[in-house]
DNA sequence: GTCTATACCAAGATAGAC
DNA sequence: GTCTATCTTGGTATAGAC
């Protein structure tokens, strides 16, 4: 078709103003980002970024659910592989740390424009609590995944919670000090010490305190 | 003298501005705060308000610099009572959850400006940074306290990360979810079950999770 | 210290040629 | 789909009377 090297490149456009508005929004808030500053970081002028997205709000919700799919494409499994508790937690908590390191604006994204829903419109506030929803969701399946909560979904509630807030913490603590990471160390600890205060079995390795399998402590 | 009642004039008016500008920043972050807001919010004029704190910067750094002082005059025992380490660390969350609750603005400025020290003067960077330190300090010297960790200090610093990261975490699922509050149950059982497995004495209370505690794990 | 009025500029957004 | 040029509004900030 002689049509589709022009609907390429319209794509790599749009593409392009996503990236550079990601980029932007992810460290400078969504209020902070100019359109003028995302034109000049992707090459195009306004008109075009108006052409692809029609407000500064398209770009947001449009960011926002790109990220949301980029970051849930890579969280494709909700079973995790594992014999035993431990096993399992440690591959869940490798998947987690993983997921964090590769998308450093996704969440940062989430938590920056998340705050800034009072003056959103209602299509970027429904995109931010989809893209929320979404993580709390995989992560309440995983972790239901790893203990066996099928049963017991008020627990796996709260261990995804714990779980979410941790990380949402370490989102914060990075941007005061960026070479701070997740602590799957001590987040491996507080599960297992979770889980067992509300008597789930967590067999196999000696009680809830586990030091016997420590991840990769890096001290 | 008959000055008086003019510098009280000029004092309130101050402090009404900086309630208005904590209040709007602190919901929809700094660069969203118009100086036309916050002198709507006030009820003073423009001018005004920049001939108290000469930029819209200015402001930032005064909200940011009385917030600071007072979550932190609020926090004032460094030393927790208590005979043993499950009373201690009830009174020390306890403090926590009643200074969270009682300073709705203060933390959400520290996250919601803090995302923007990229763009923000090195005054007002500083100034986010003291107060951020403020509350690291308090919390590793409380938790220390409790845990009796002046040789540990590692340790102490590792318990104090993961709190203020769950603390961080739980104002994030606030601004998602406006009922959320802190779970000092969890971060109870959290807390014992880090220190456990860092060979810190915990001894014999039951402490409030009844089965939580009978691991005295020996290295 | 507080007010009215205003300078100045960058923001979001559009028009219309190509 | 992309460009140049432009409109309008609202932003930060200041001048100067009171």
């Amino acid at each position: 078709m002689a049509e589709a090297p022009a609907q390429d490149r319209g794509a790599r456009s749009r593409d392009a103003i996503l990236d550079s508005a990601g980029e932007l929004m992810s460290r400078y808030g969504y209020a902070a980002t100019s359109i003028s500053m995302i034109s000049a970081e992707c090459g195009l002028p306004a008109s075009s970024i108006y052409w692809h997205f029609g407000s500064k709000d398209g770009i947001y919700v449009a960011v926002l659910e790109r990220a949301r799919t980029a970051l849930l494409t890579a969280l494709p499994p909700a079973e995790v592989p594992g014999a035993d508790v431990a096993e399992r937690l440690d591959a869940f908590l490798a998947e987690v740390q993983r997921a964090f390191h590769r998308q450093p604006h996704g969440l940062k994204l989430l938590l920056g424009l998340g705050m800034v829903q009072q003056d959103a419109s209602a299509a970027a506030v429904a995109e931010v609590h989809h893209y929320r929803d979404a993580l709390v969701a995989w992560t309440r399946d995983a972790l239901s995944a790893v203990f066996r909560l099928h049963d017991r979904p008020q627990v796996a509630d709260e261990l995804a919670r714990f779980t979410l807030r941790m990380a949402s913490g370490t989102v914060v603590a990075r941007w005061f000090d960026p070479s701070a990471v997740m602590d799957t160390g001590a987040l491996h600890v507080a599960l297992l010490a979770l889980a067992a205060h509300h008597d789930v079995l967590v067999h196999g390795t000696s009680g809830e305190g586990s030091r016997s399998r420590d991840v990769t402590d890096r001290e």
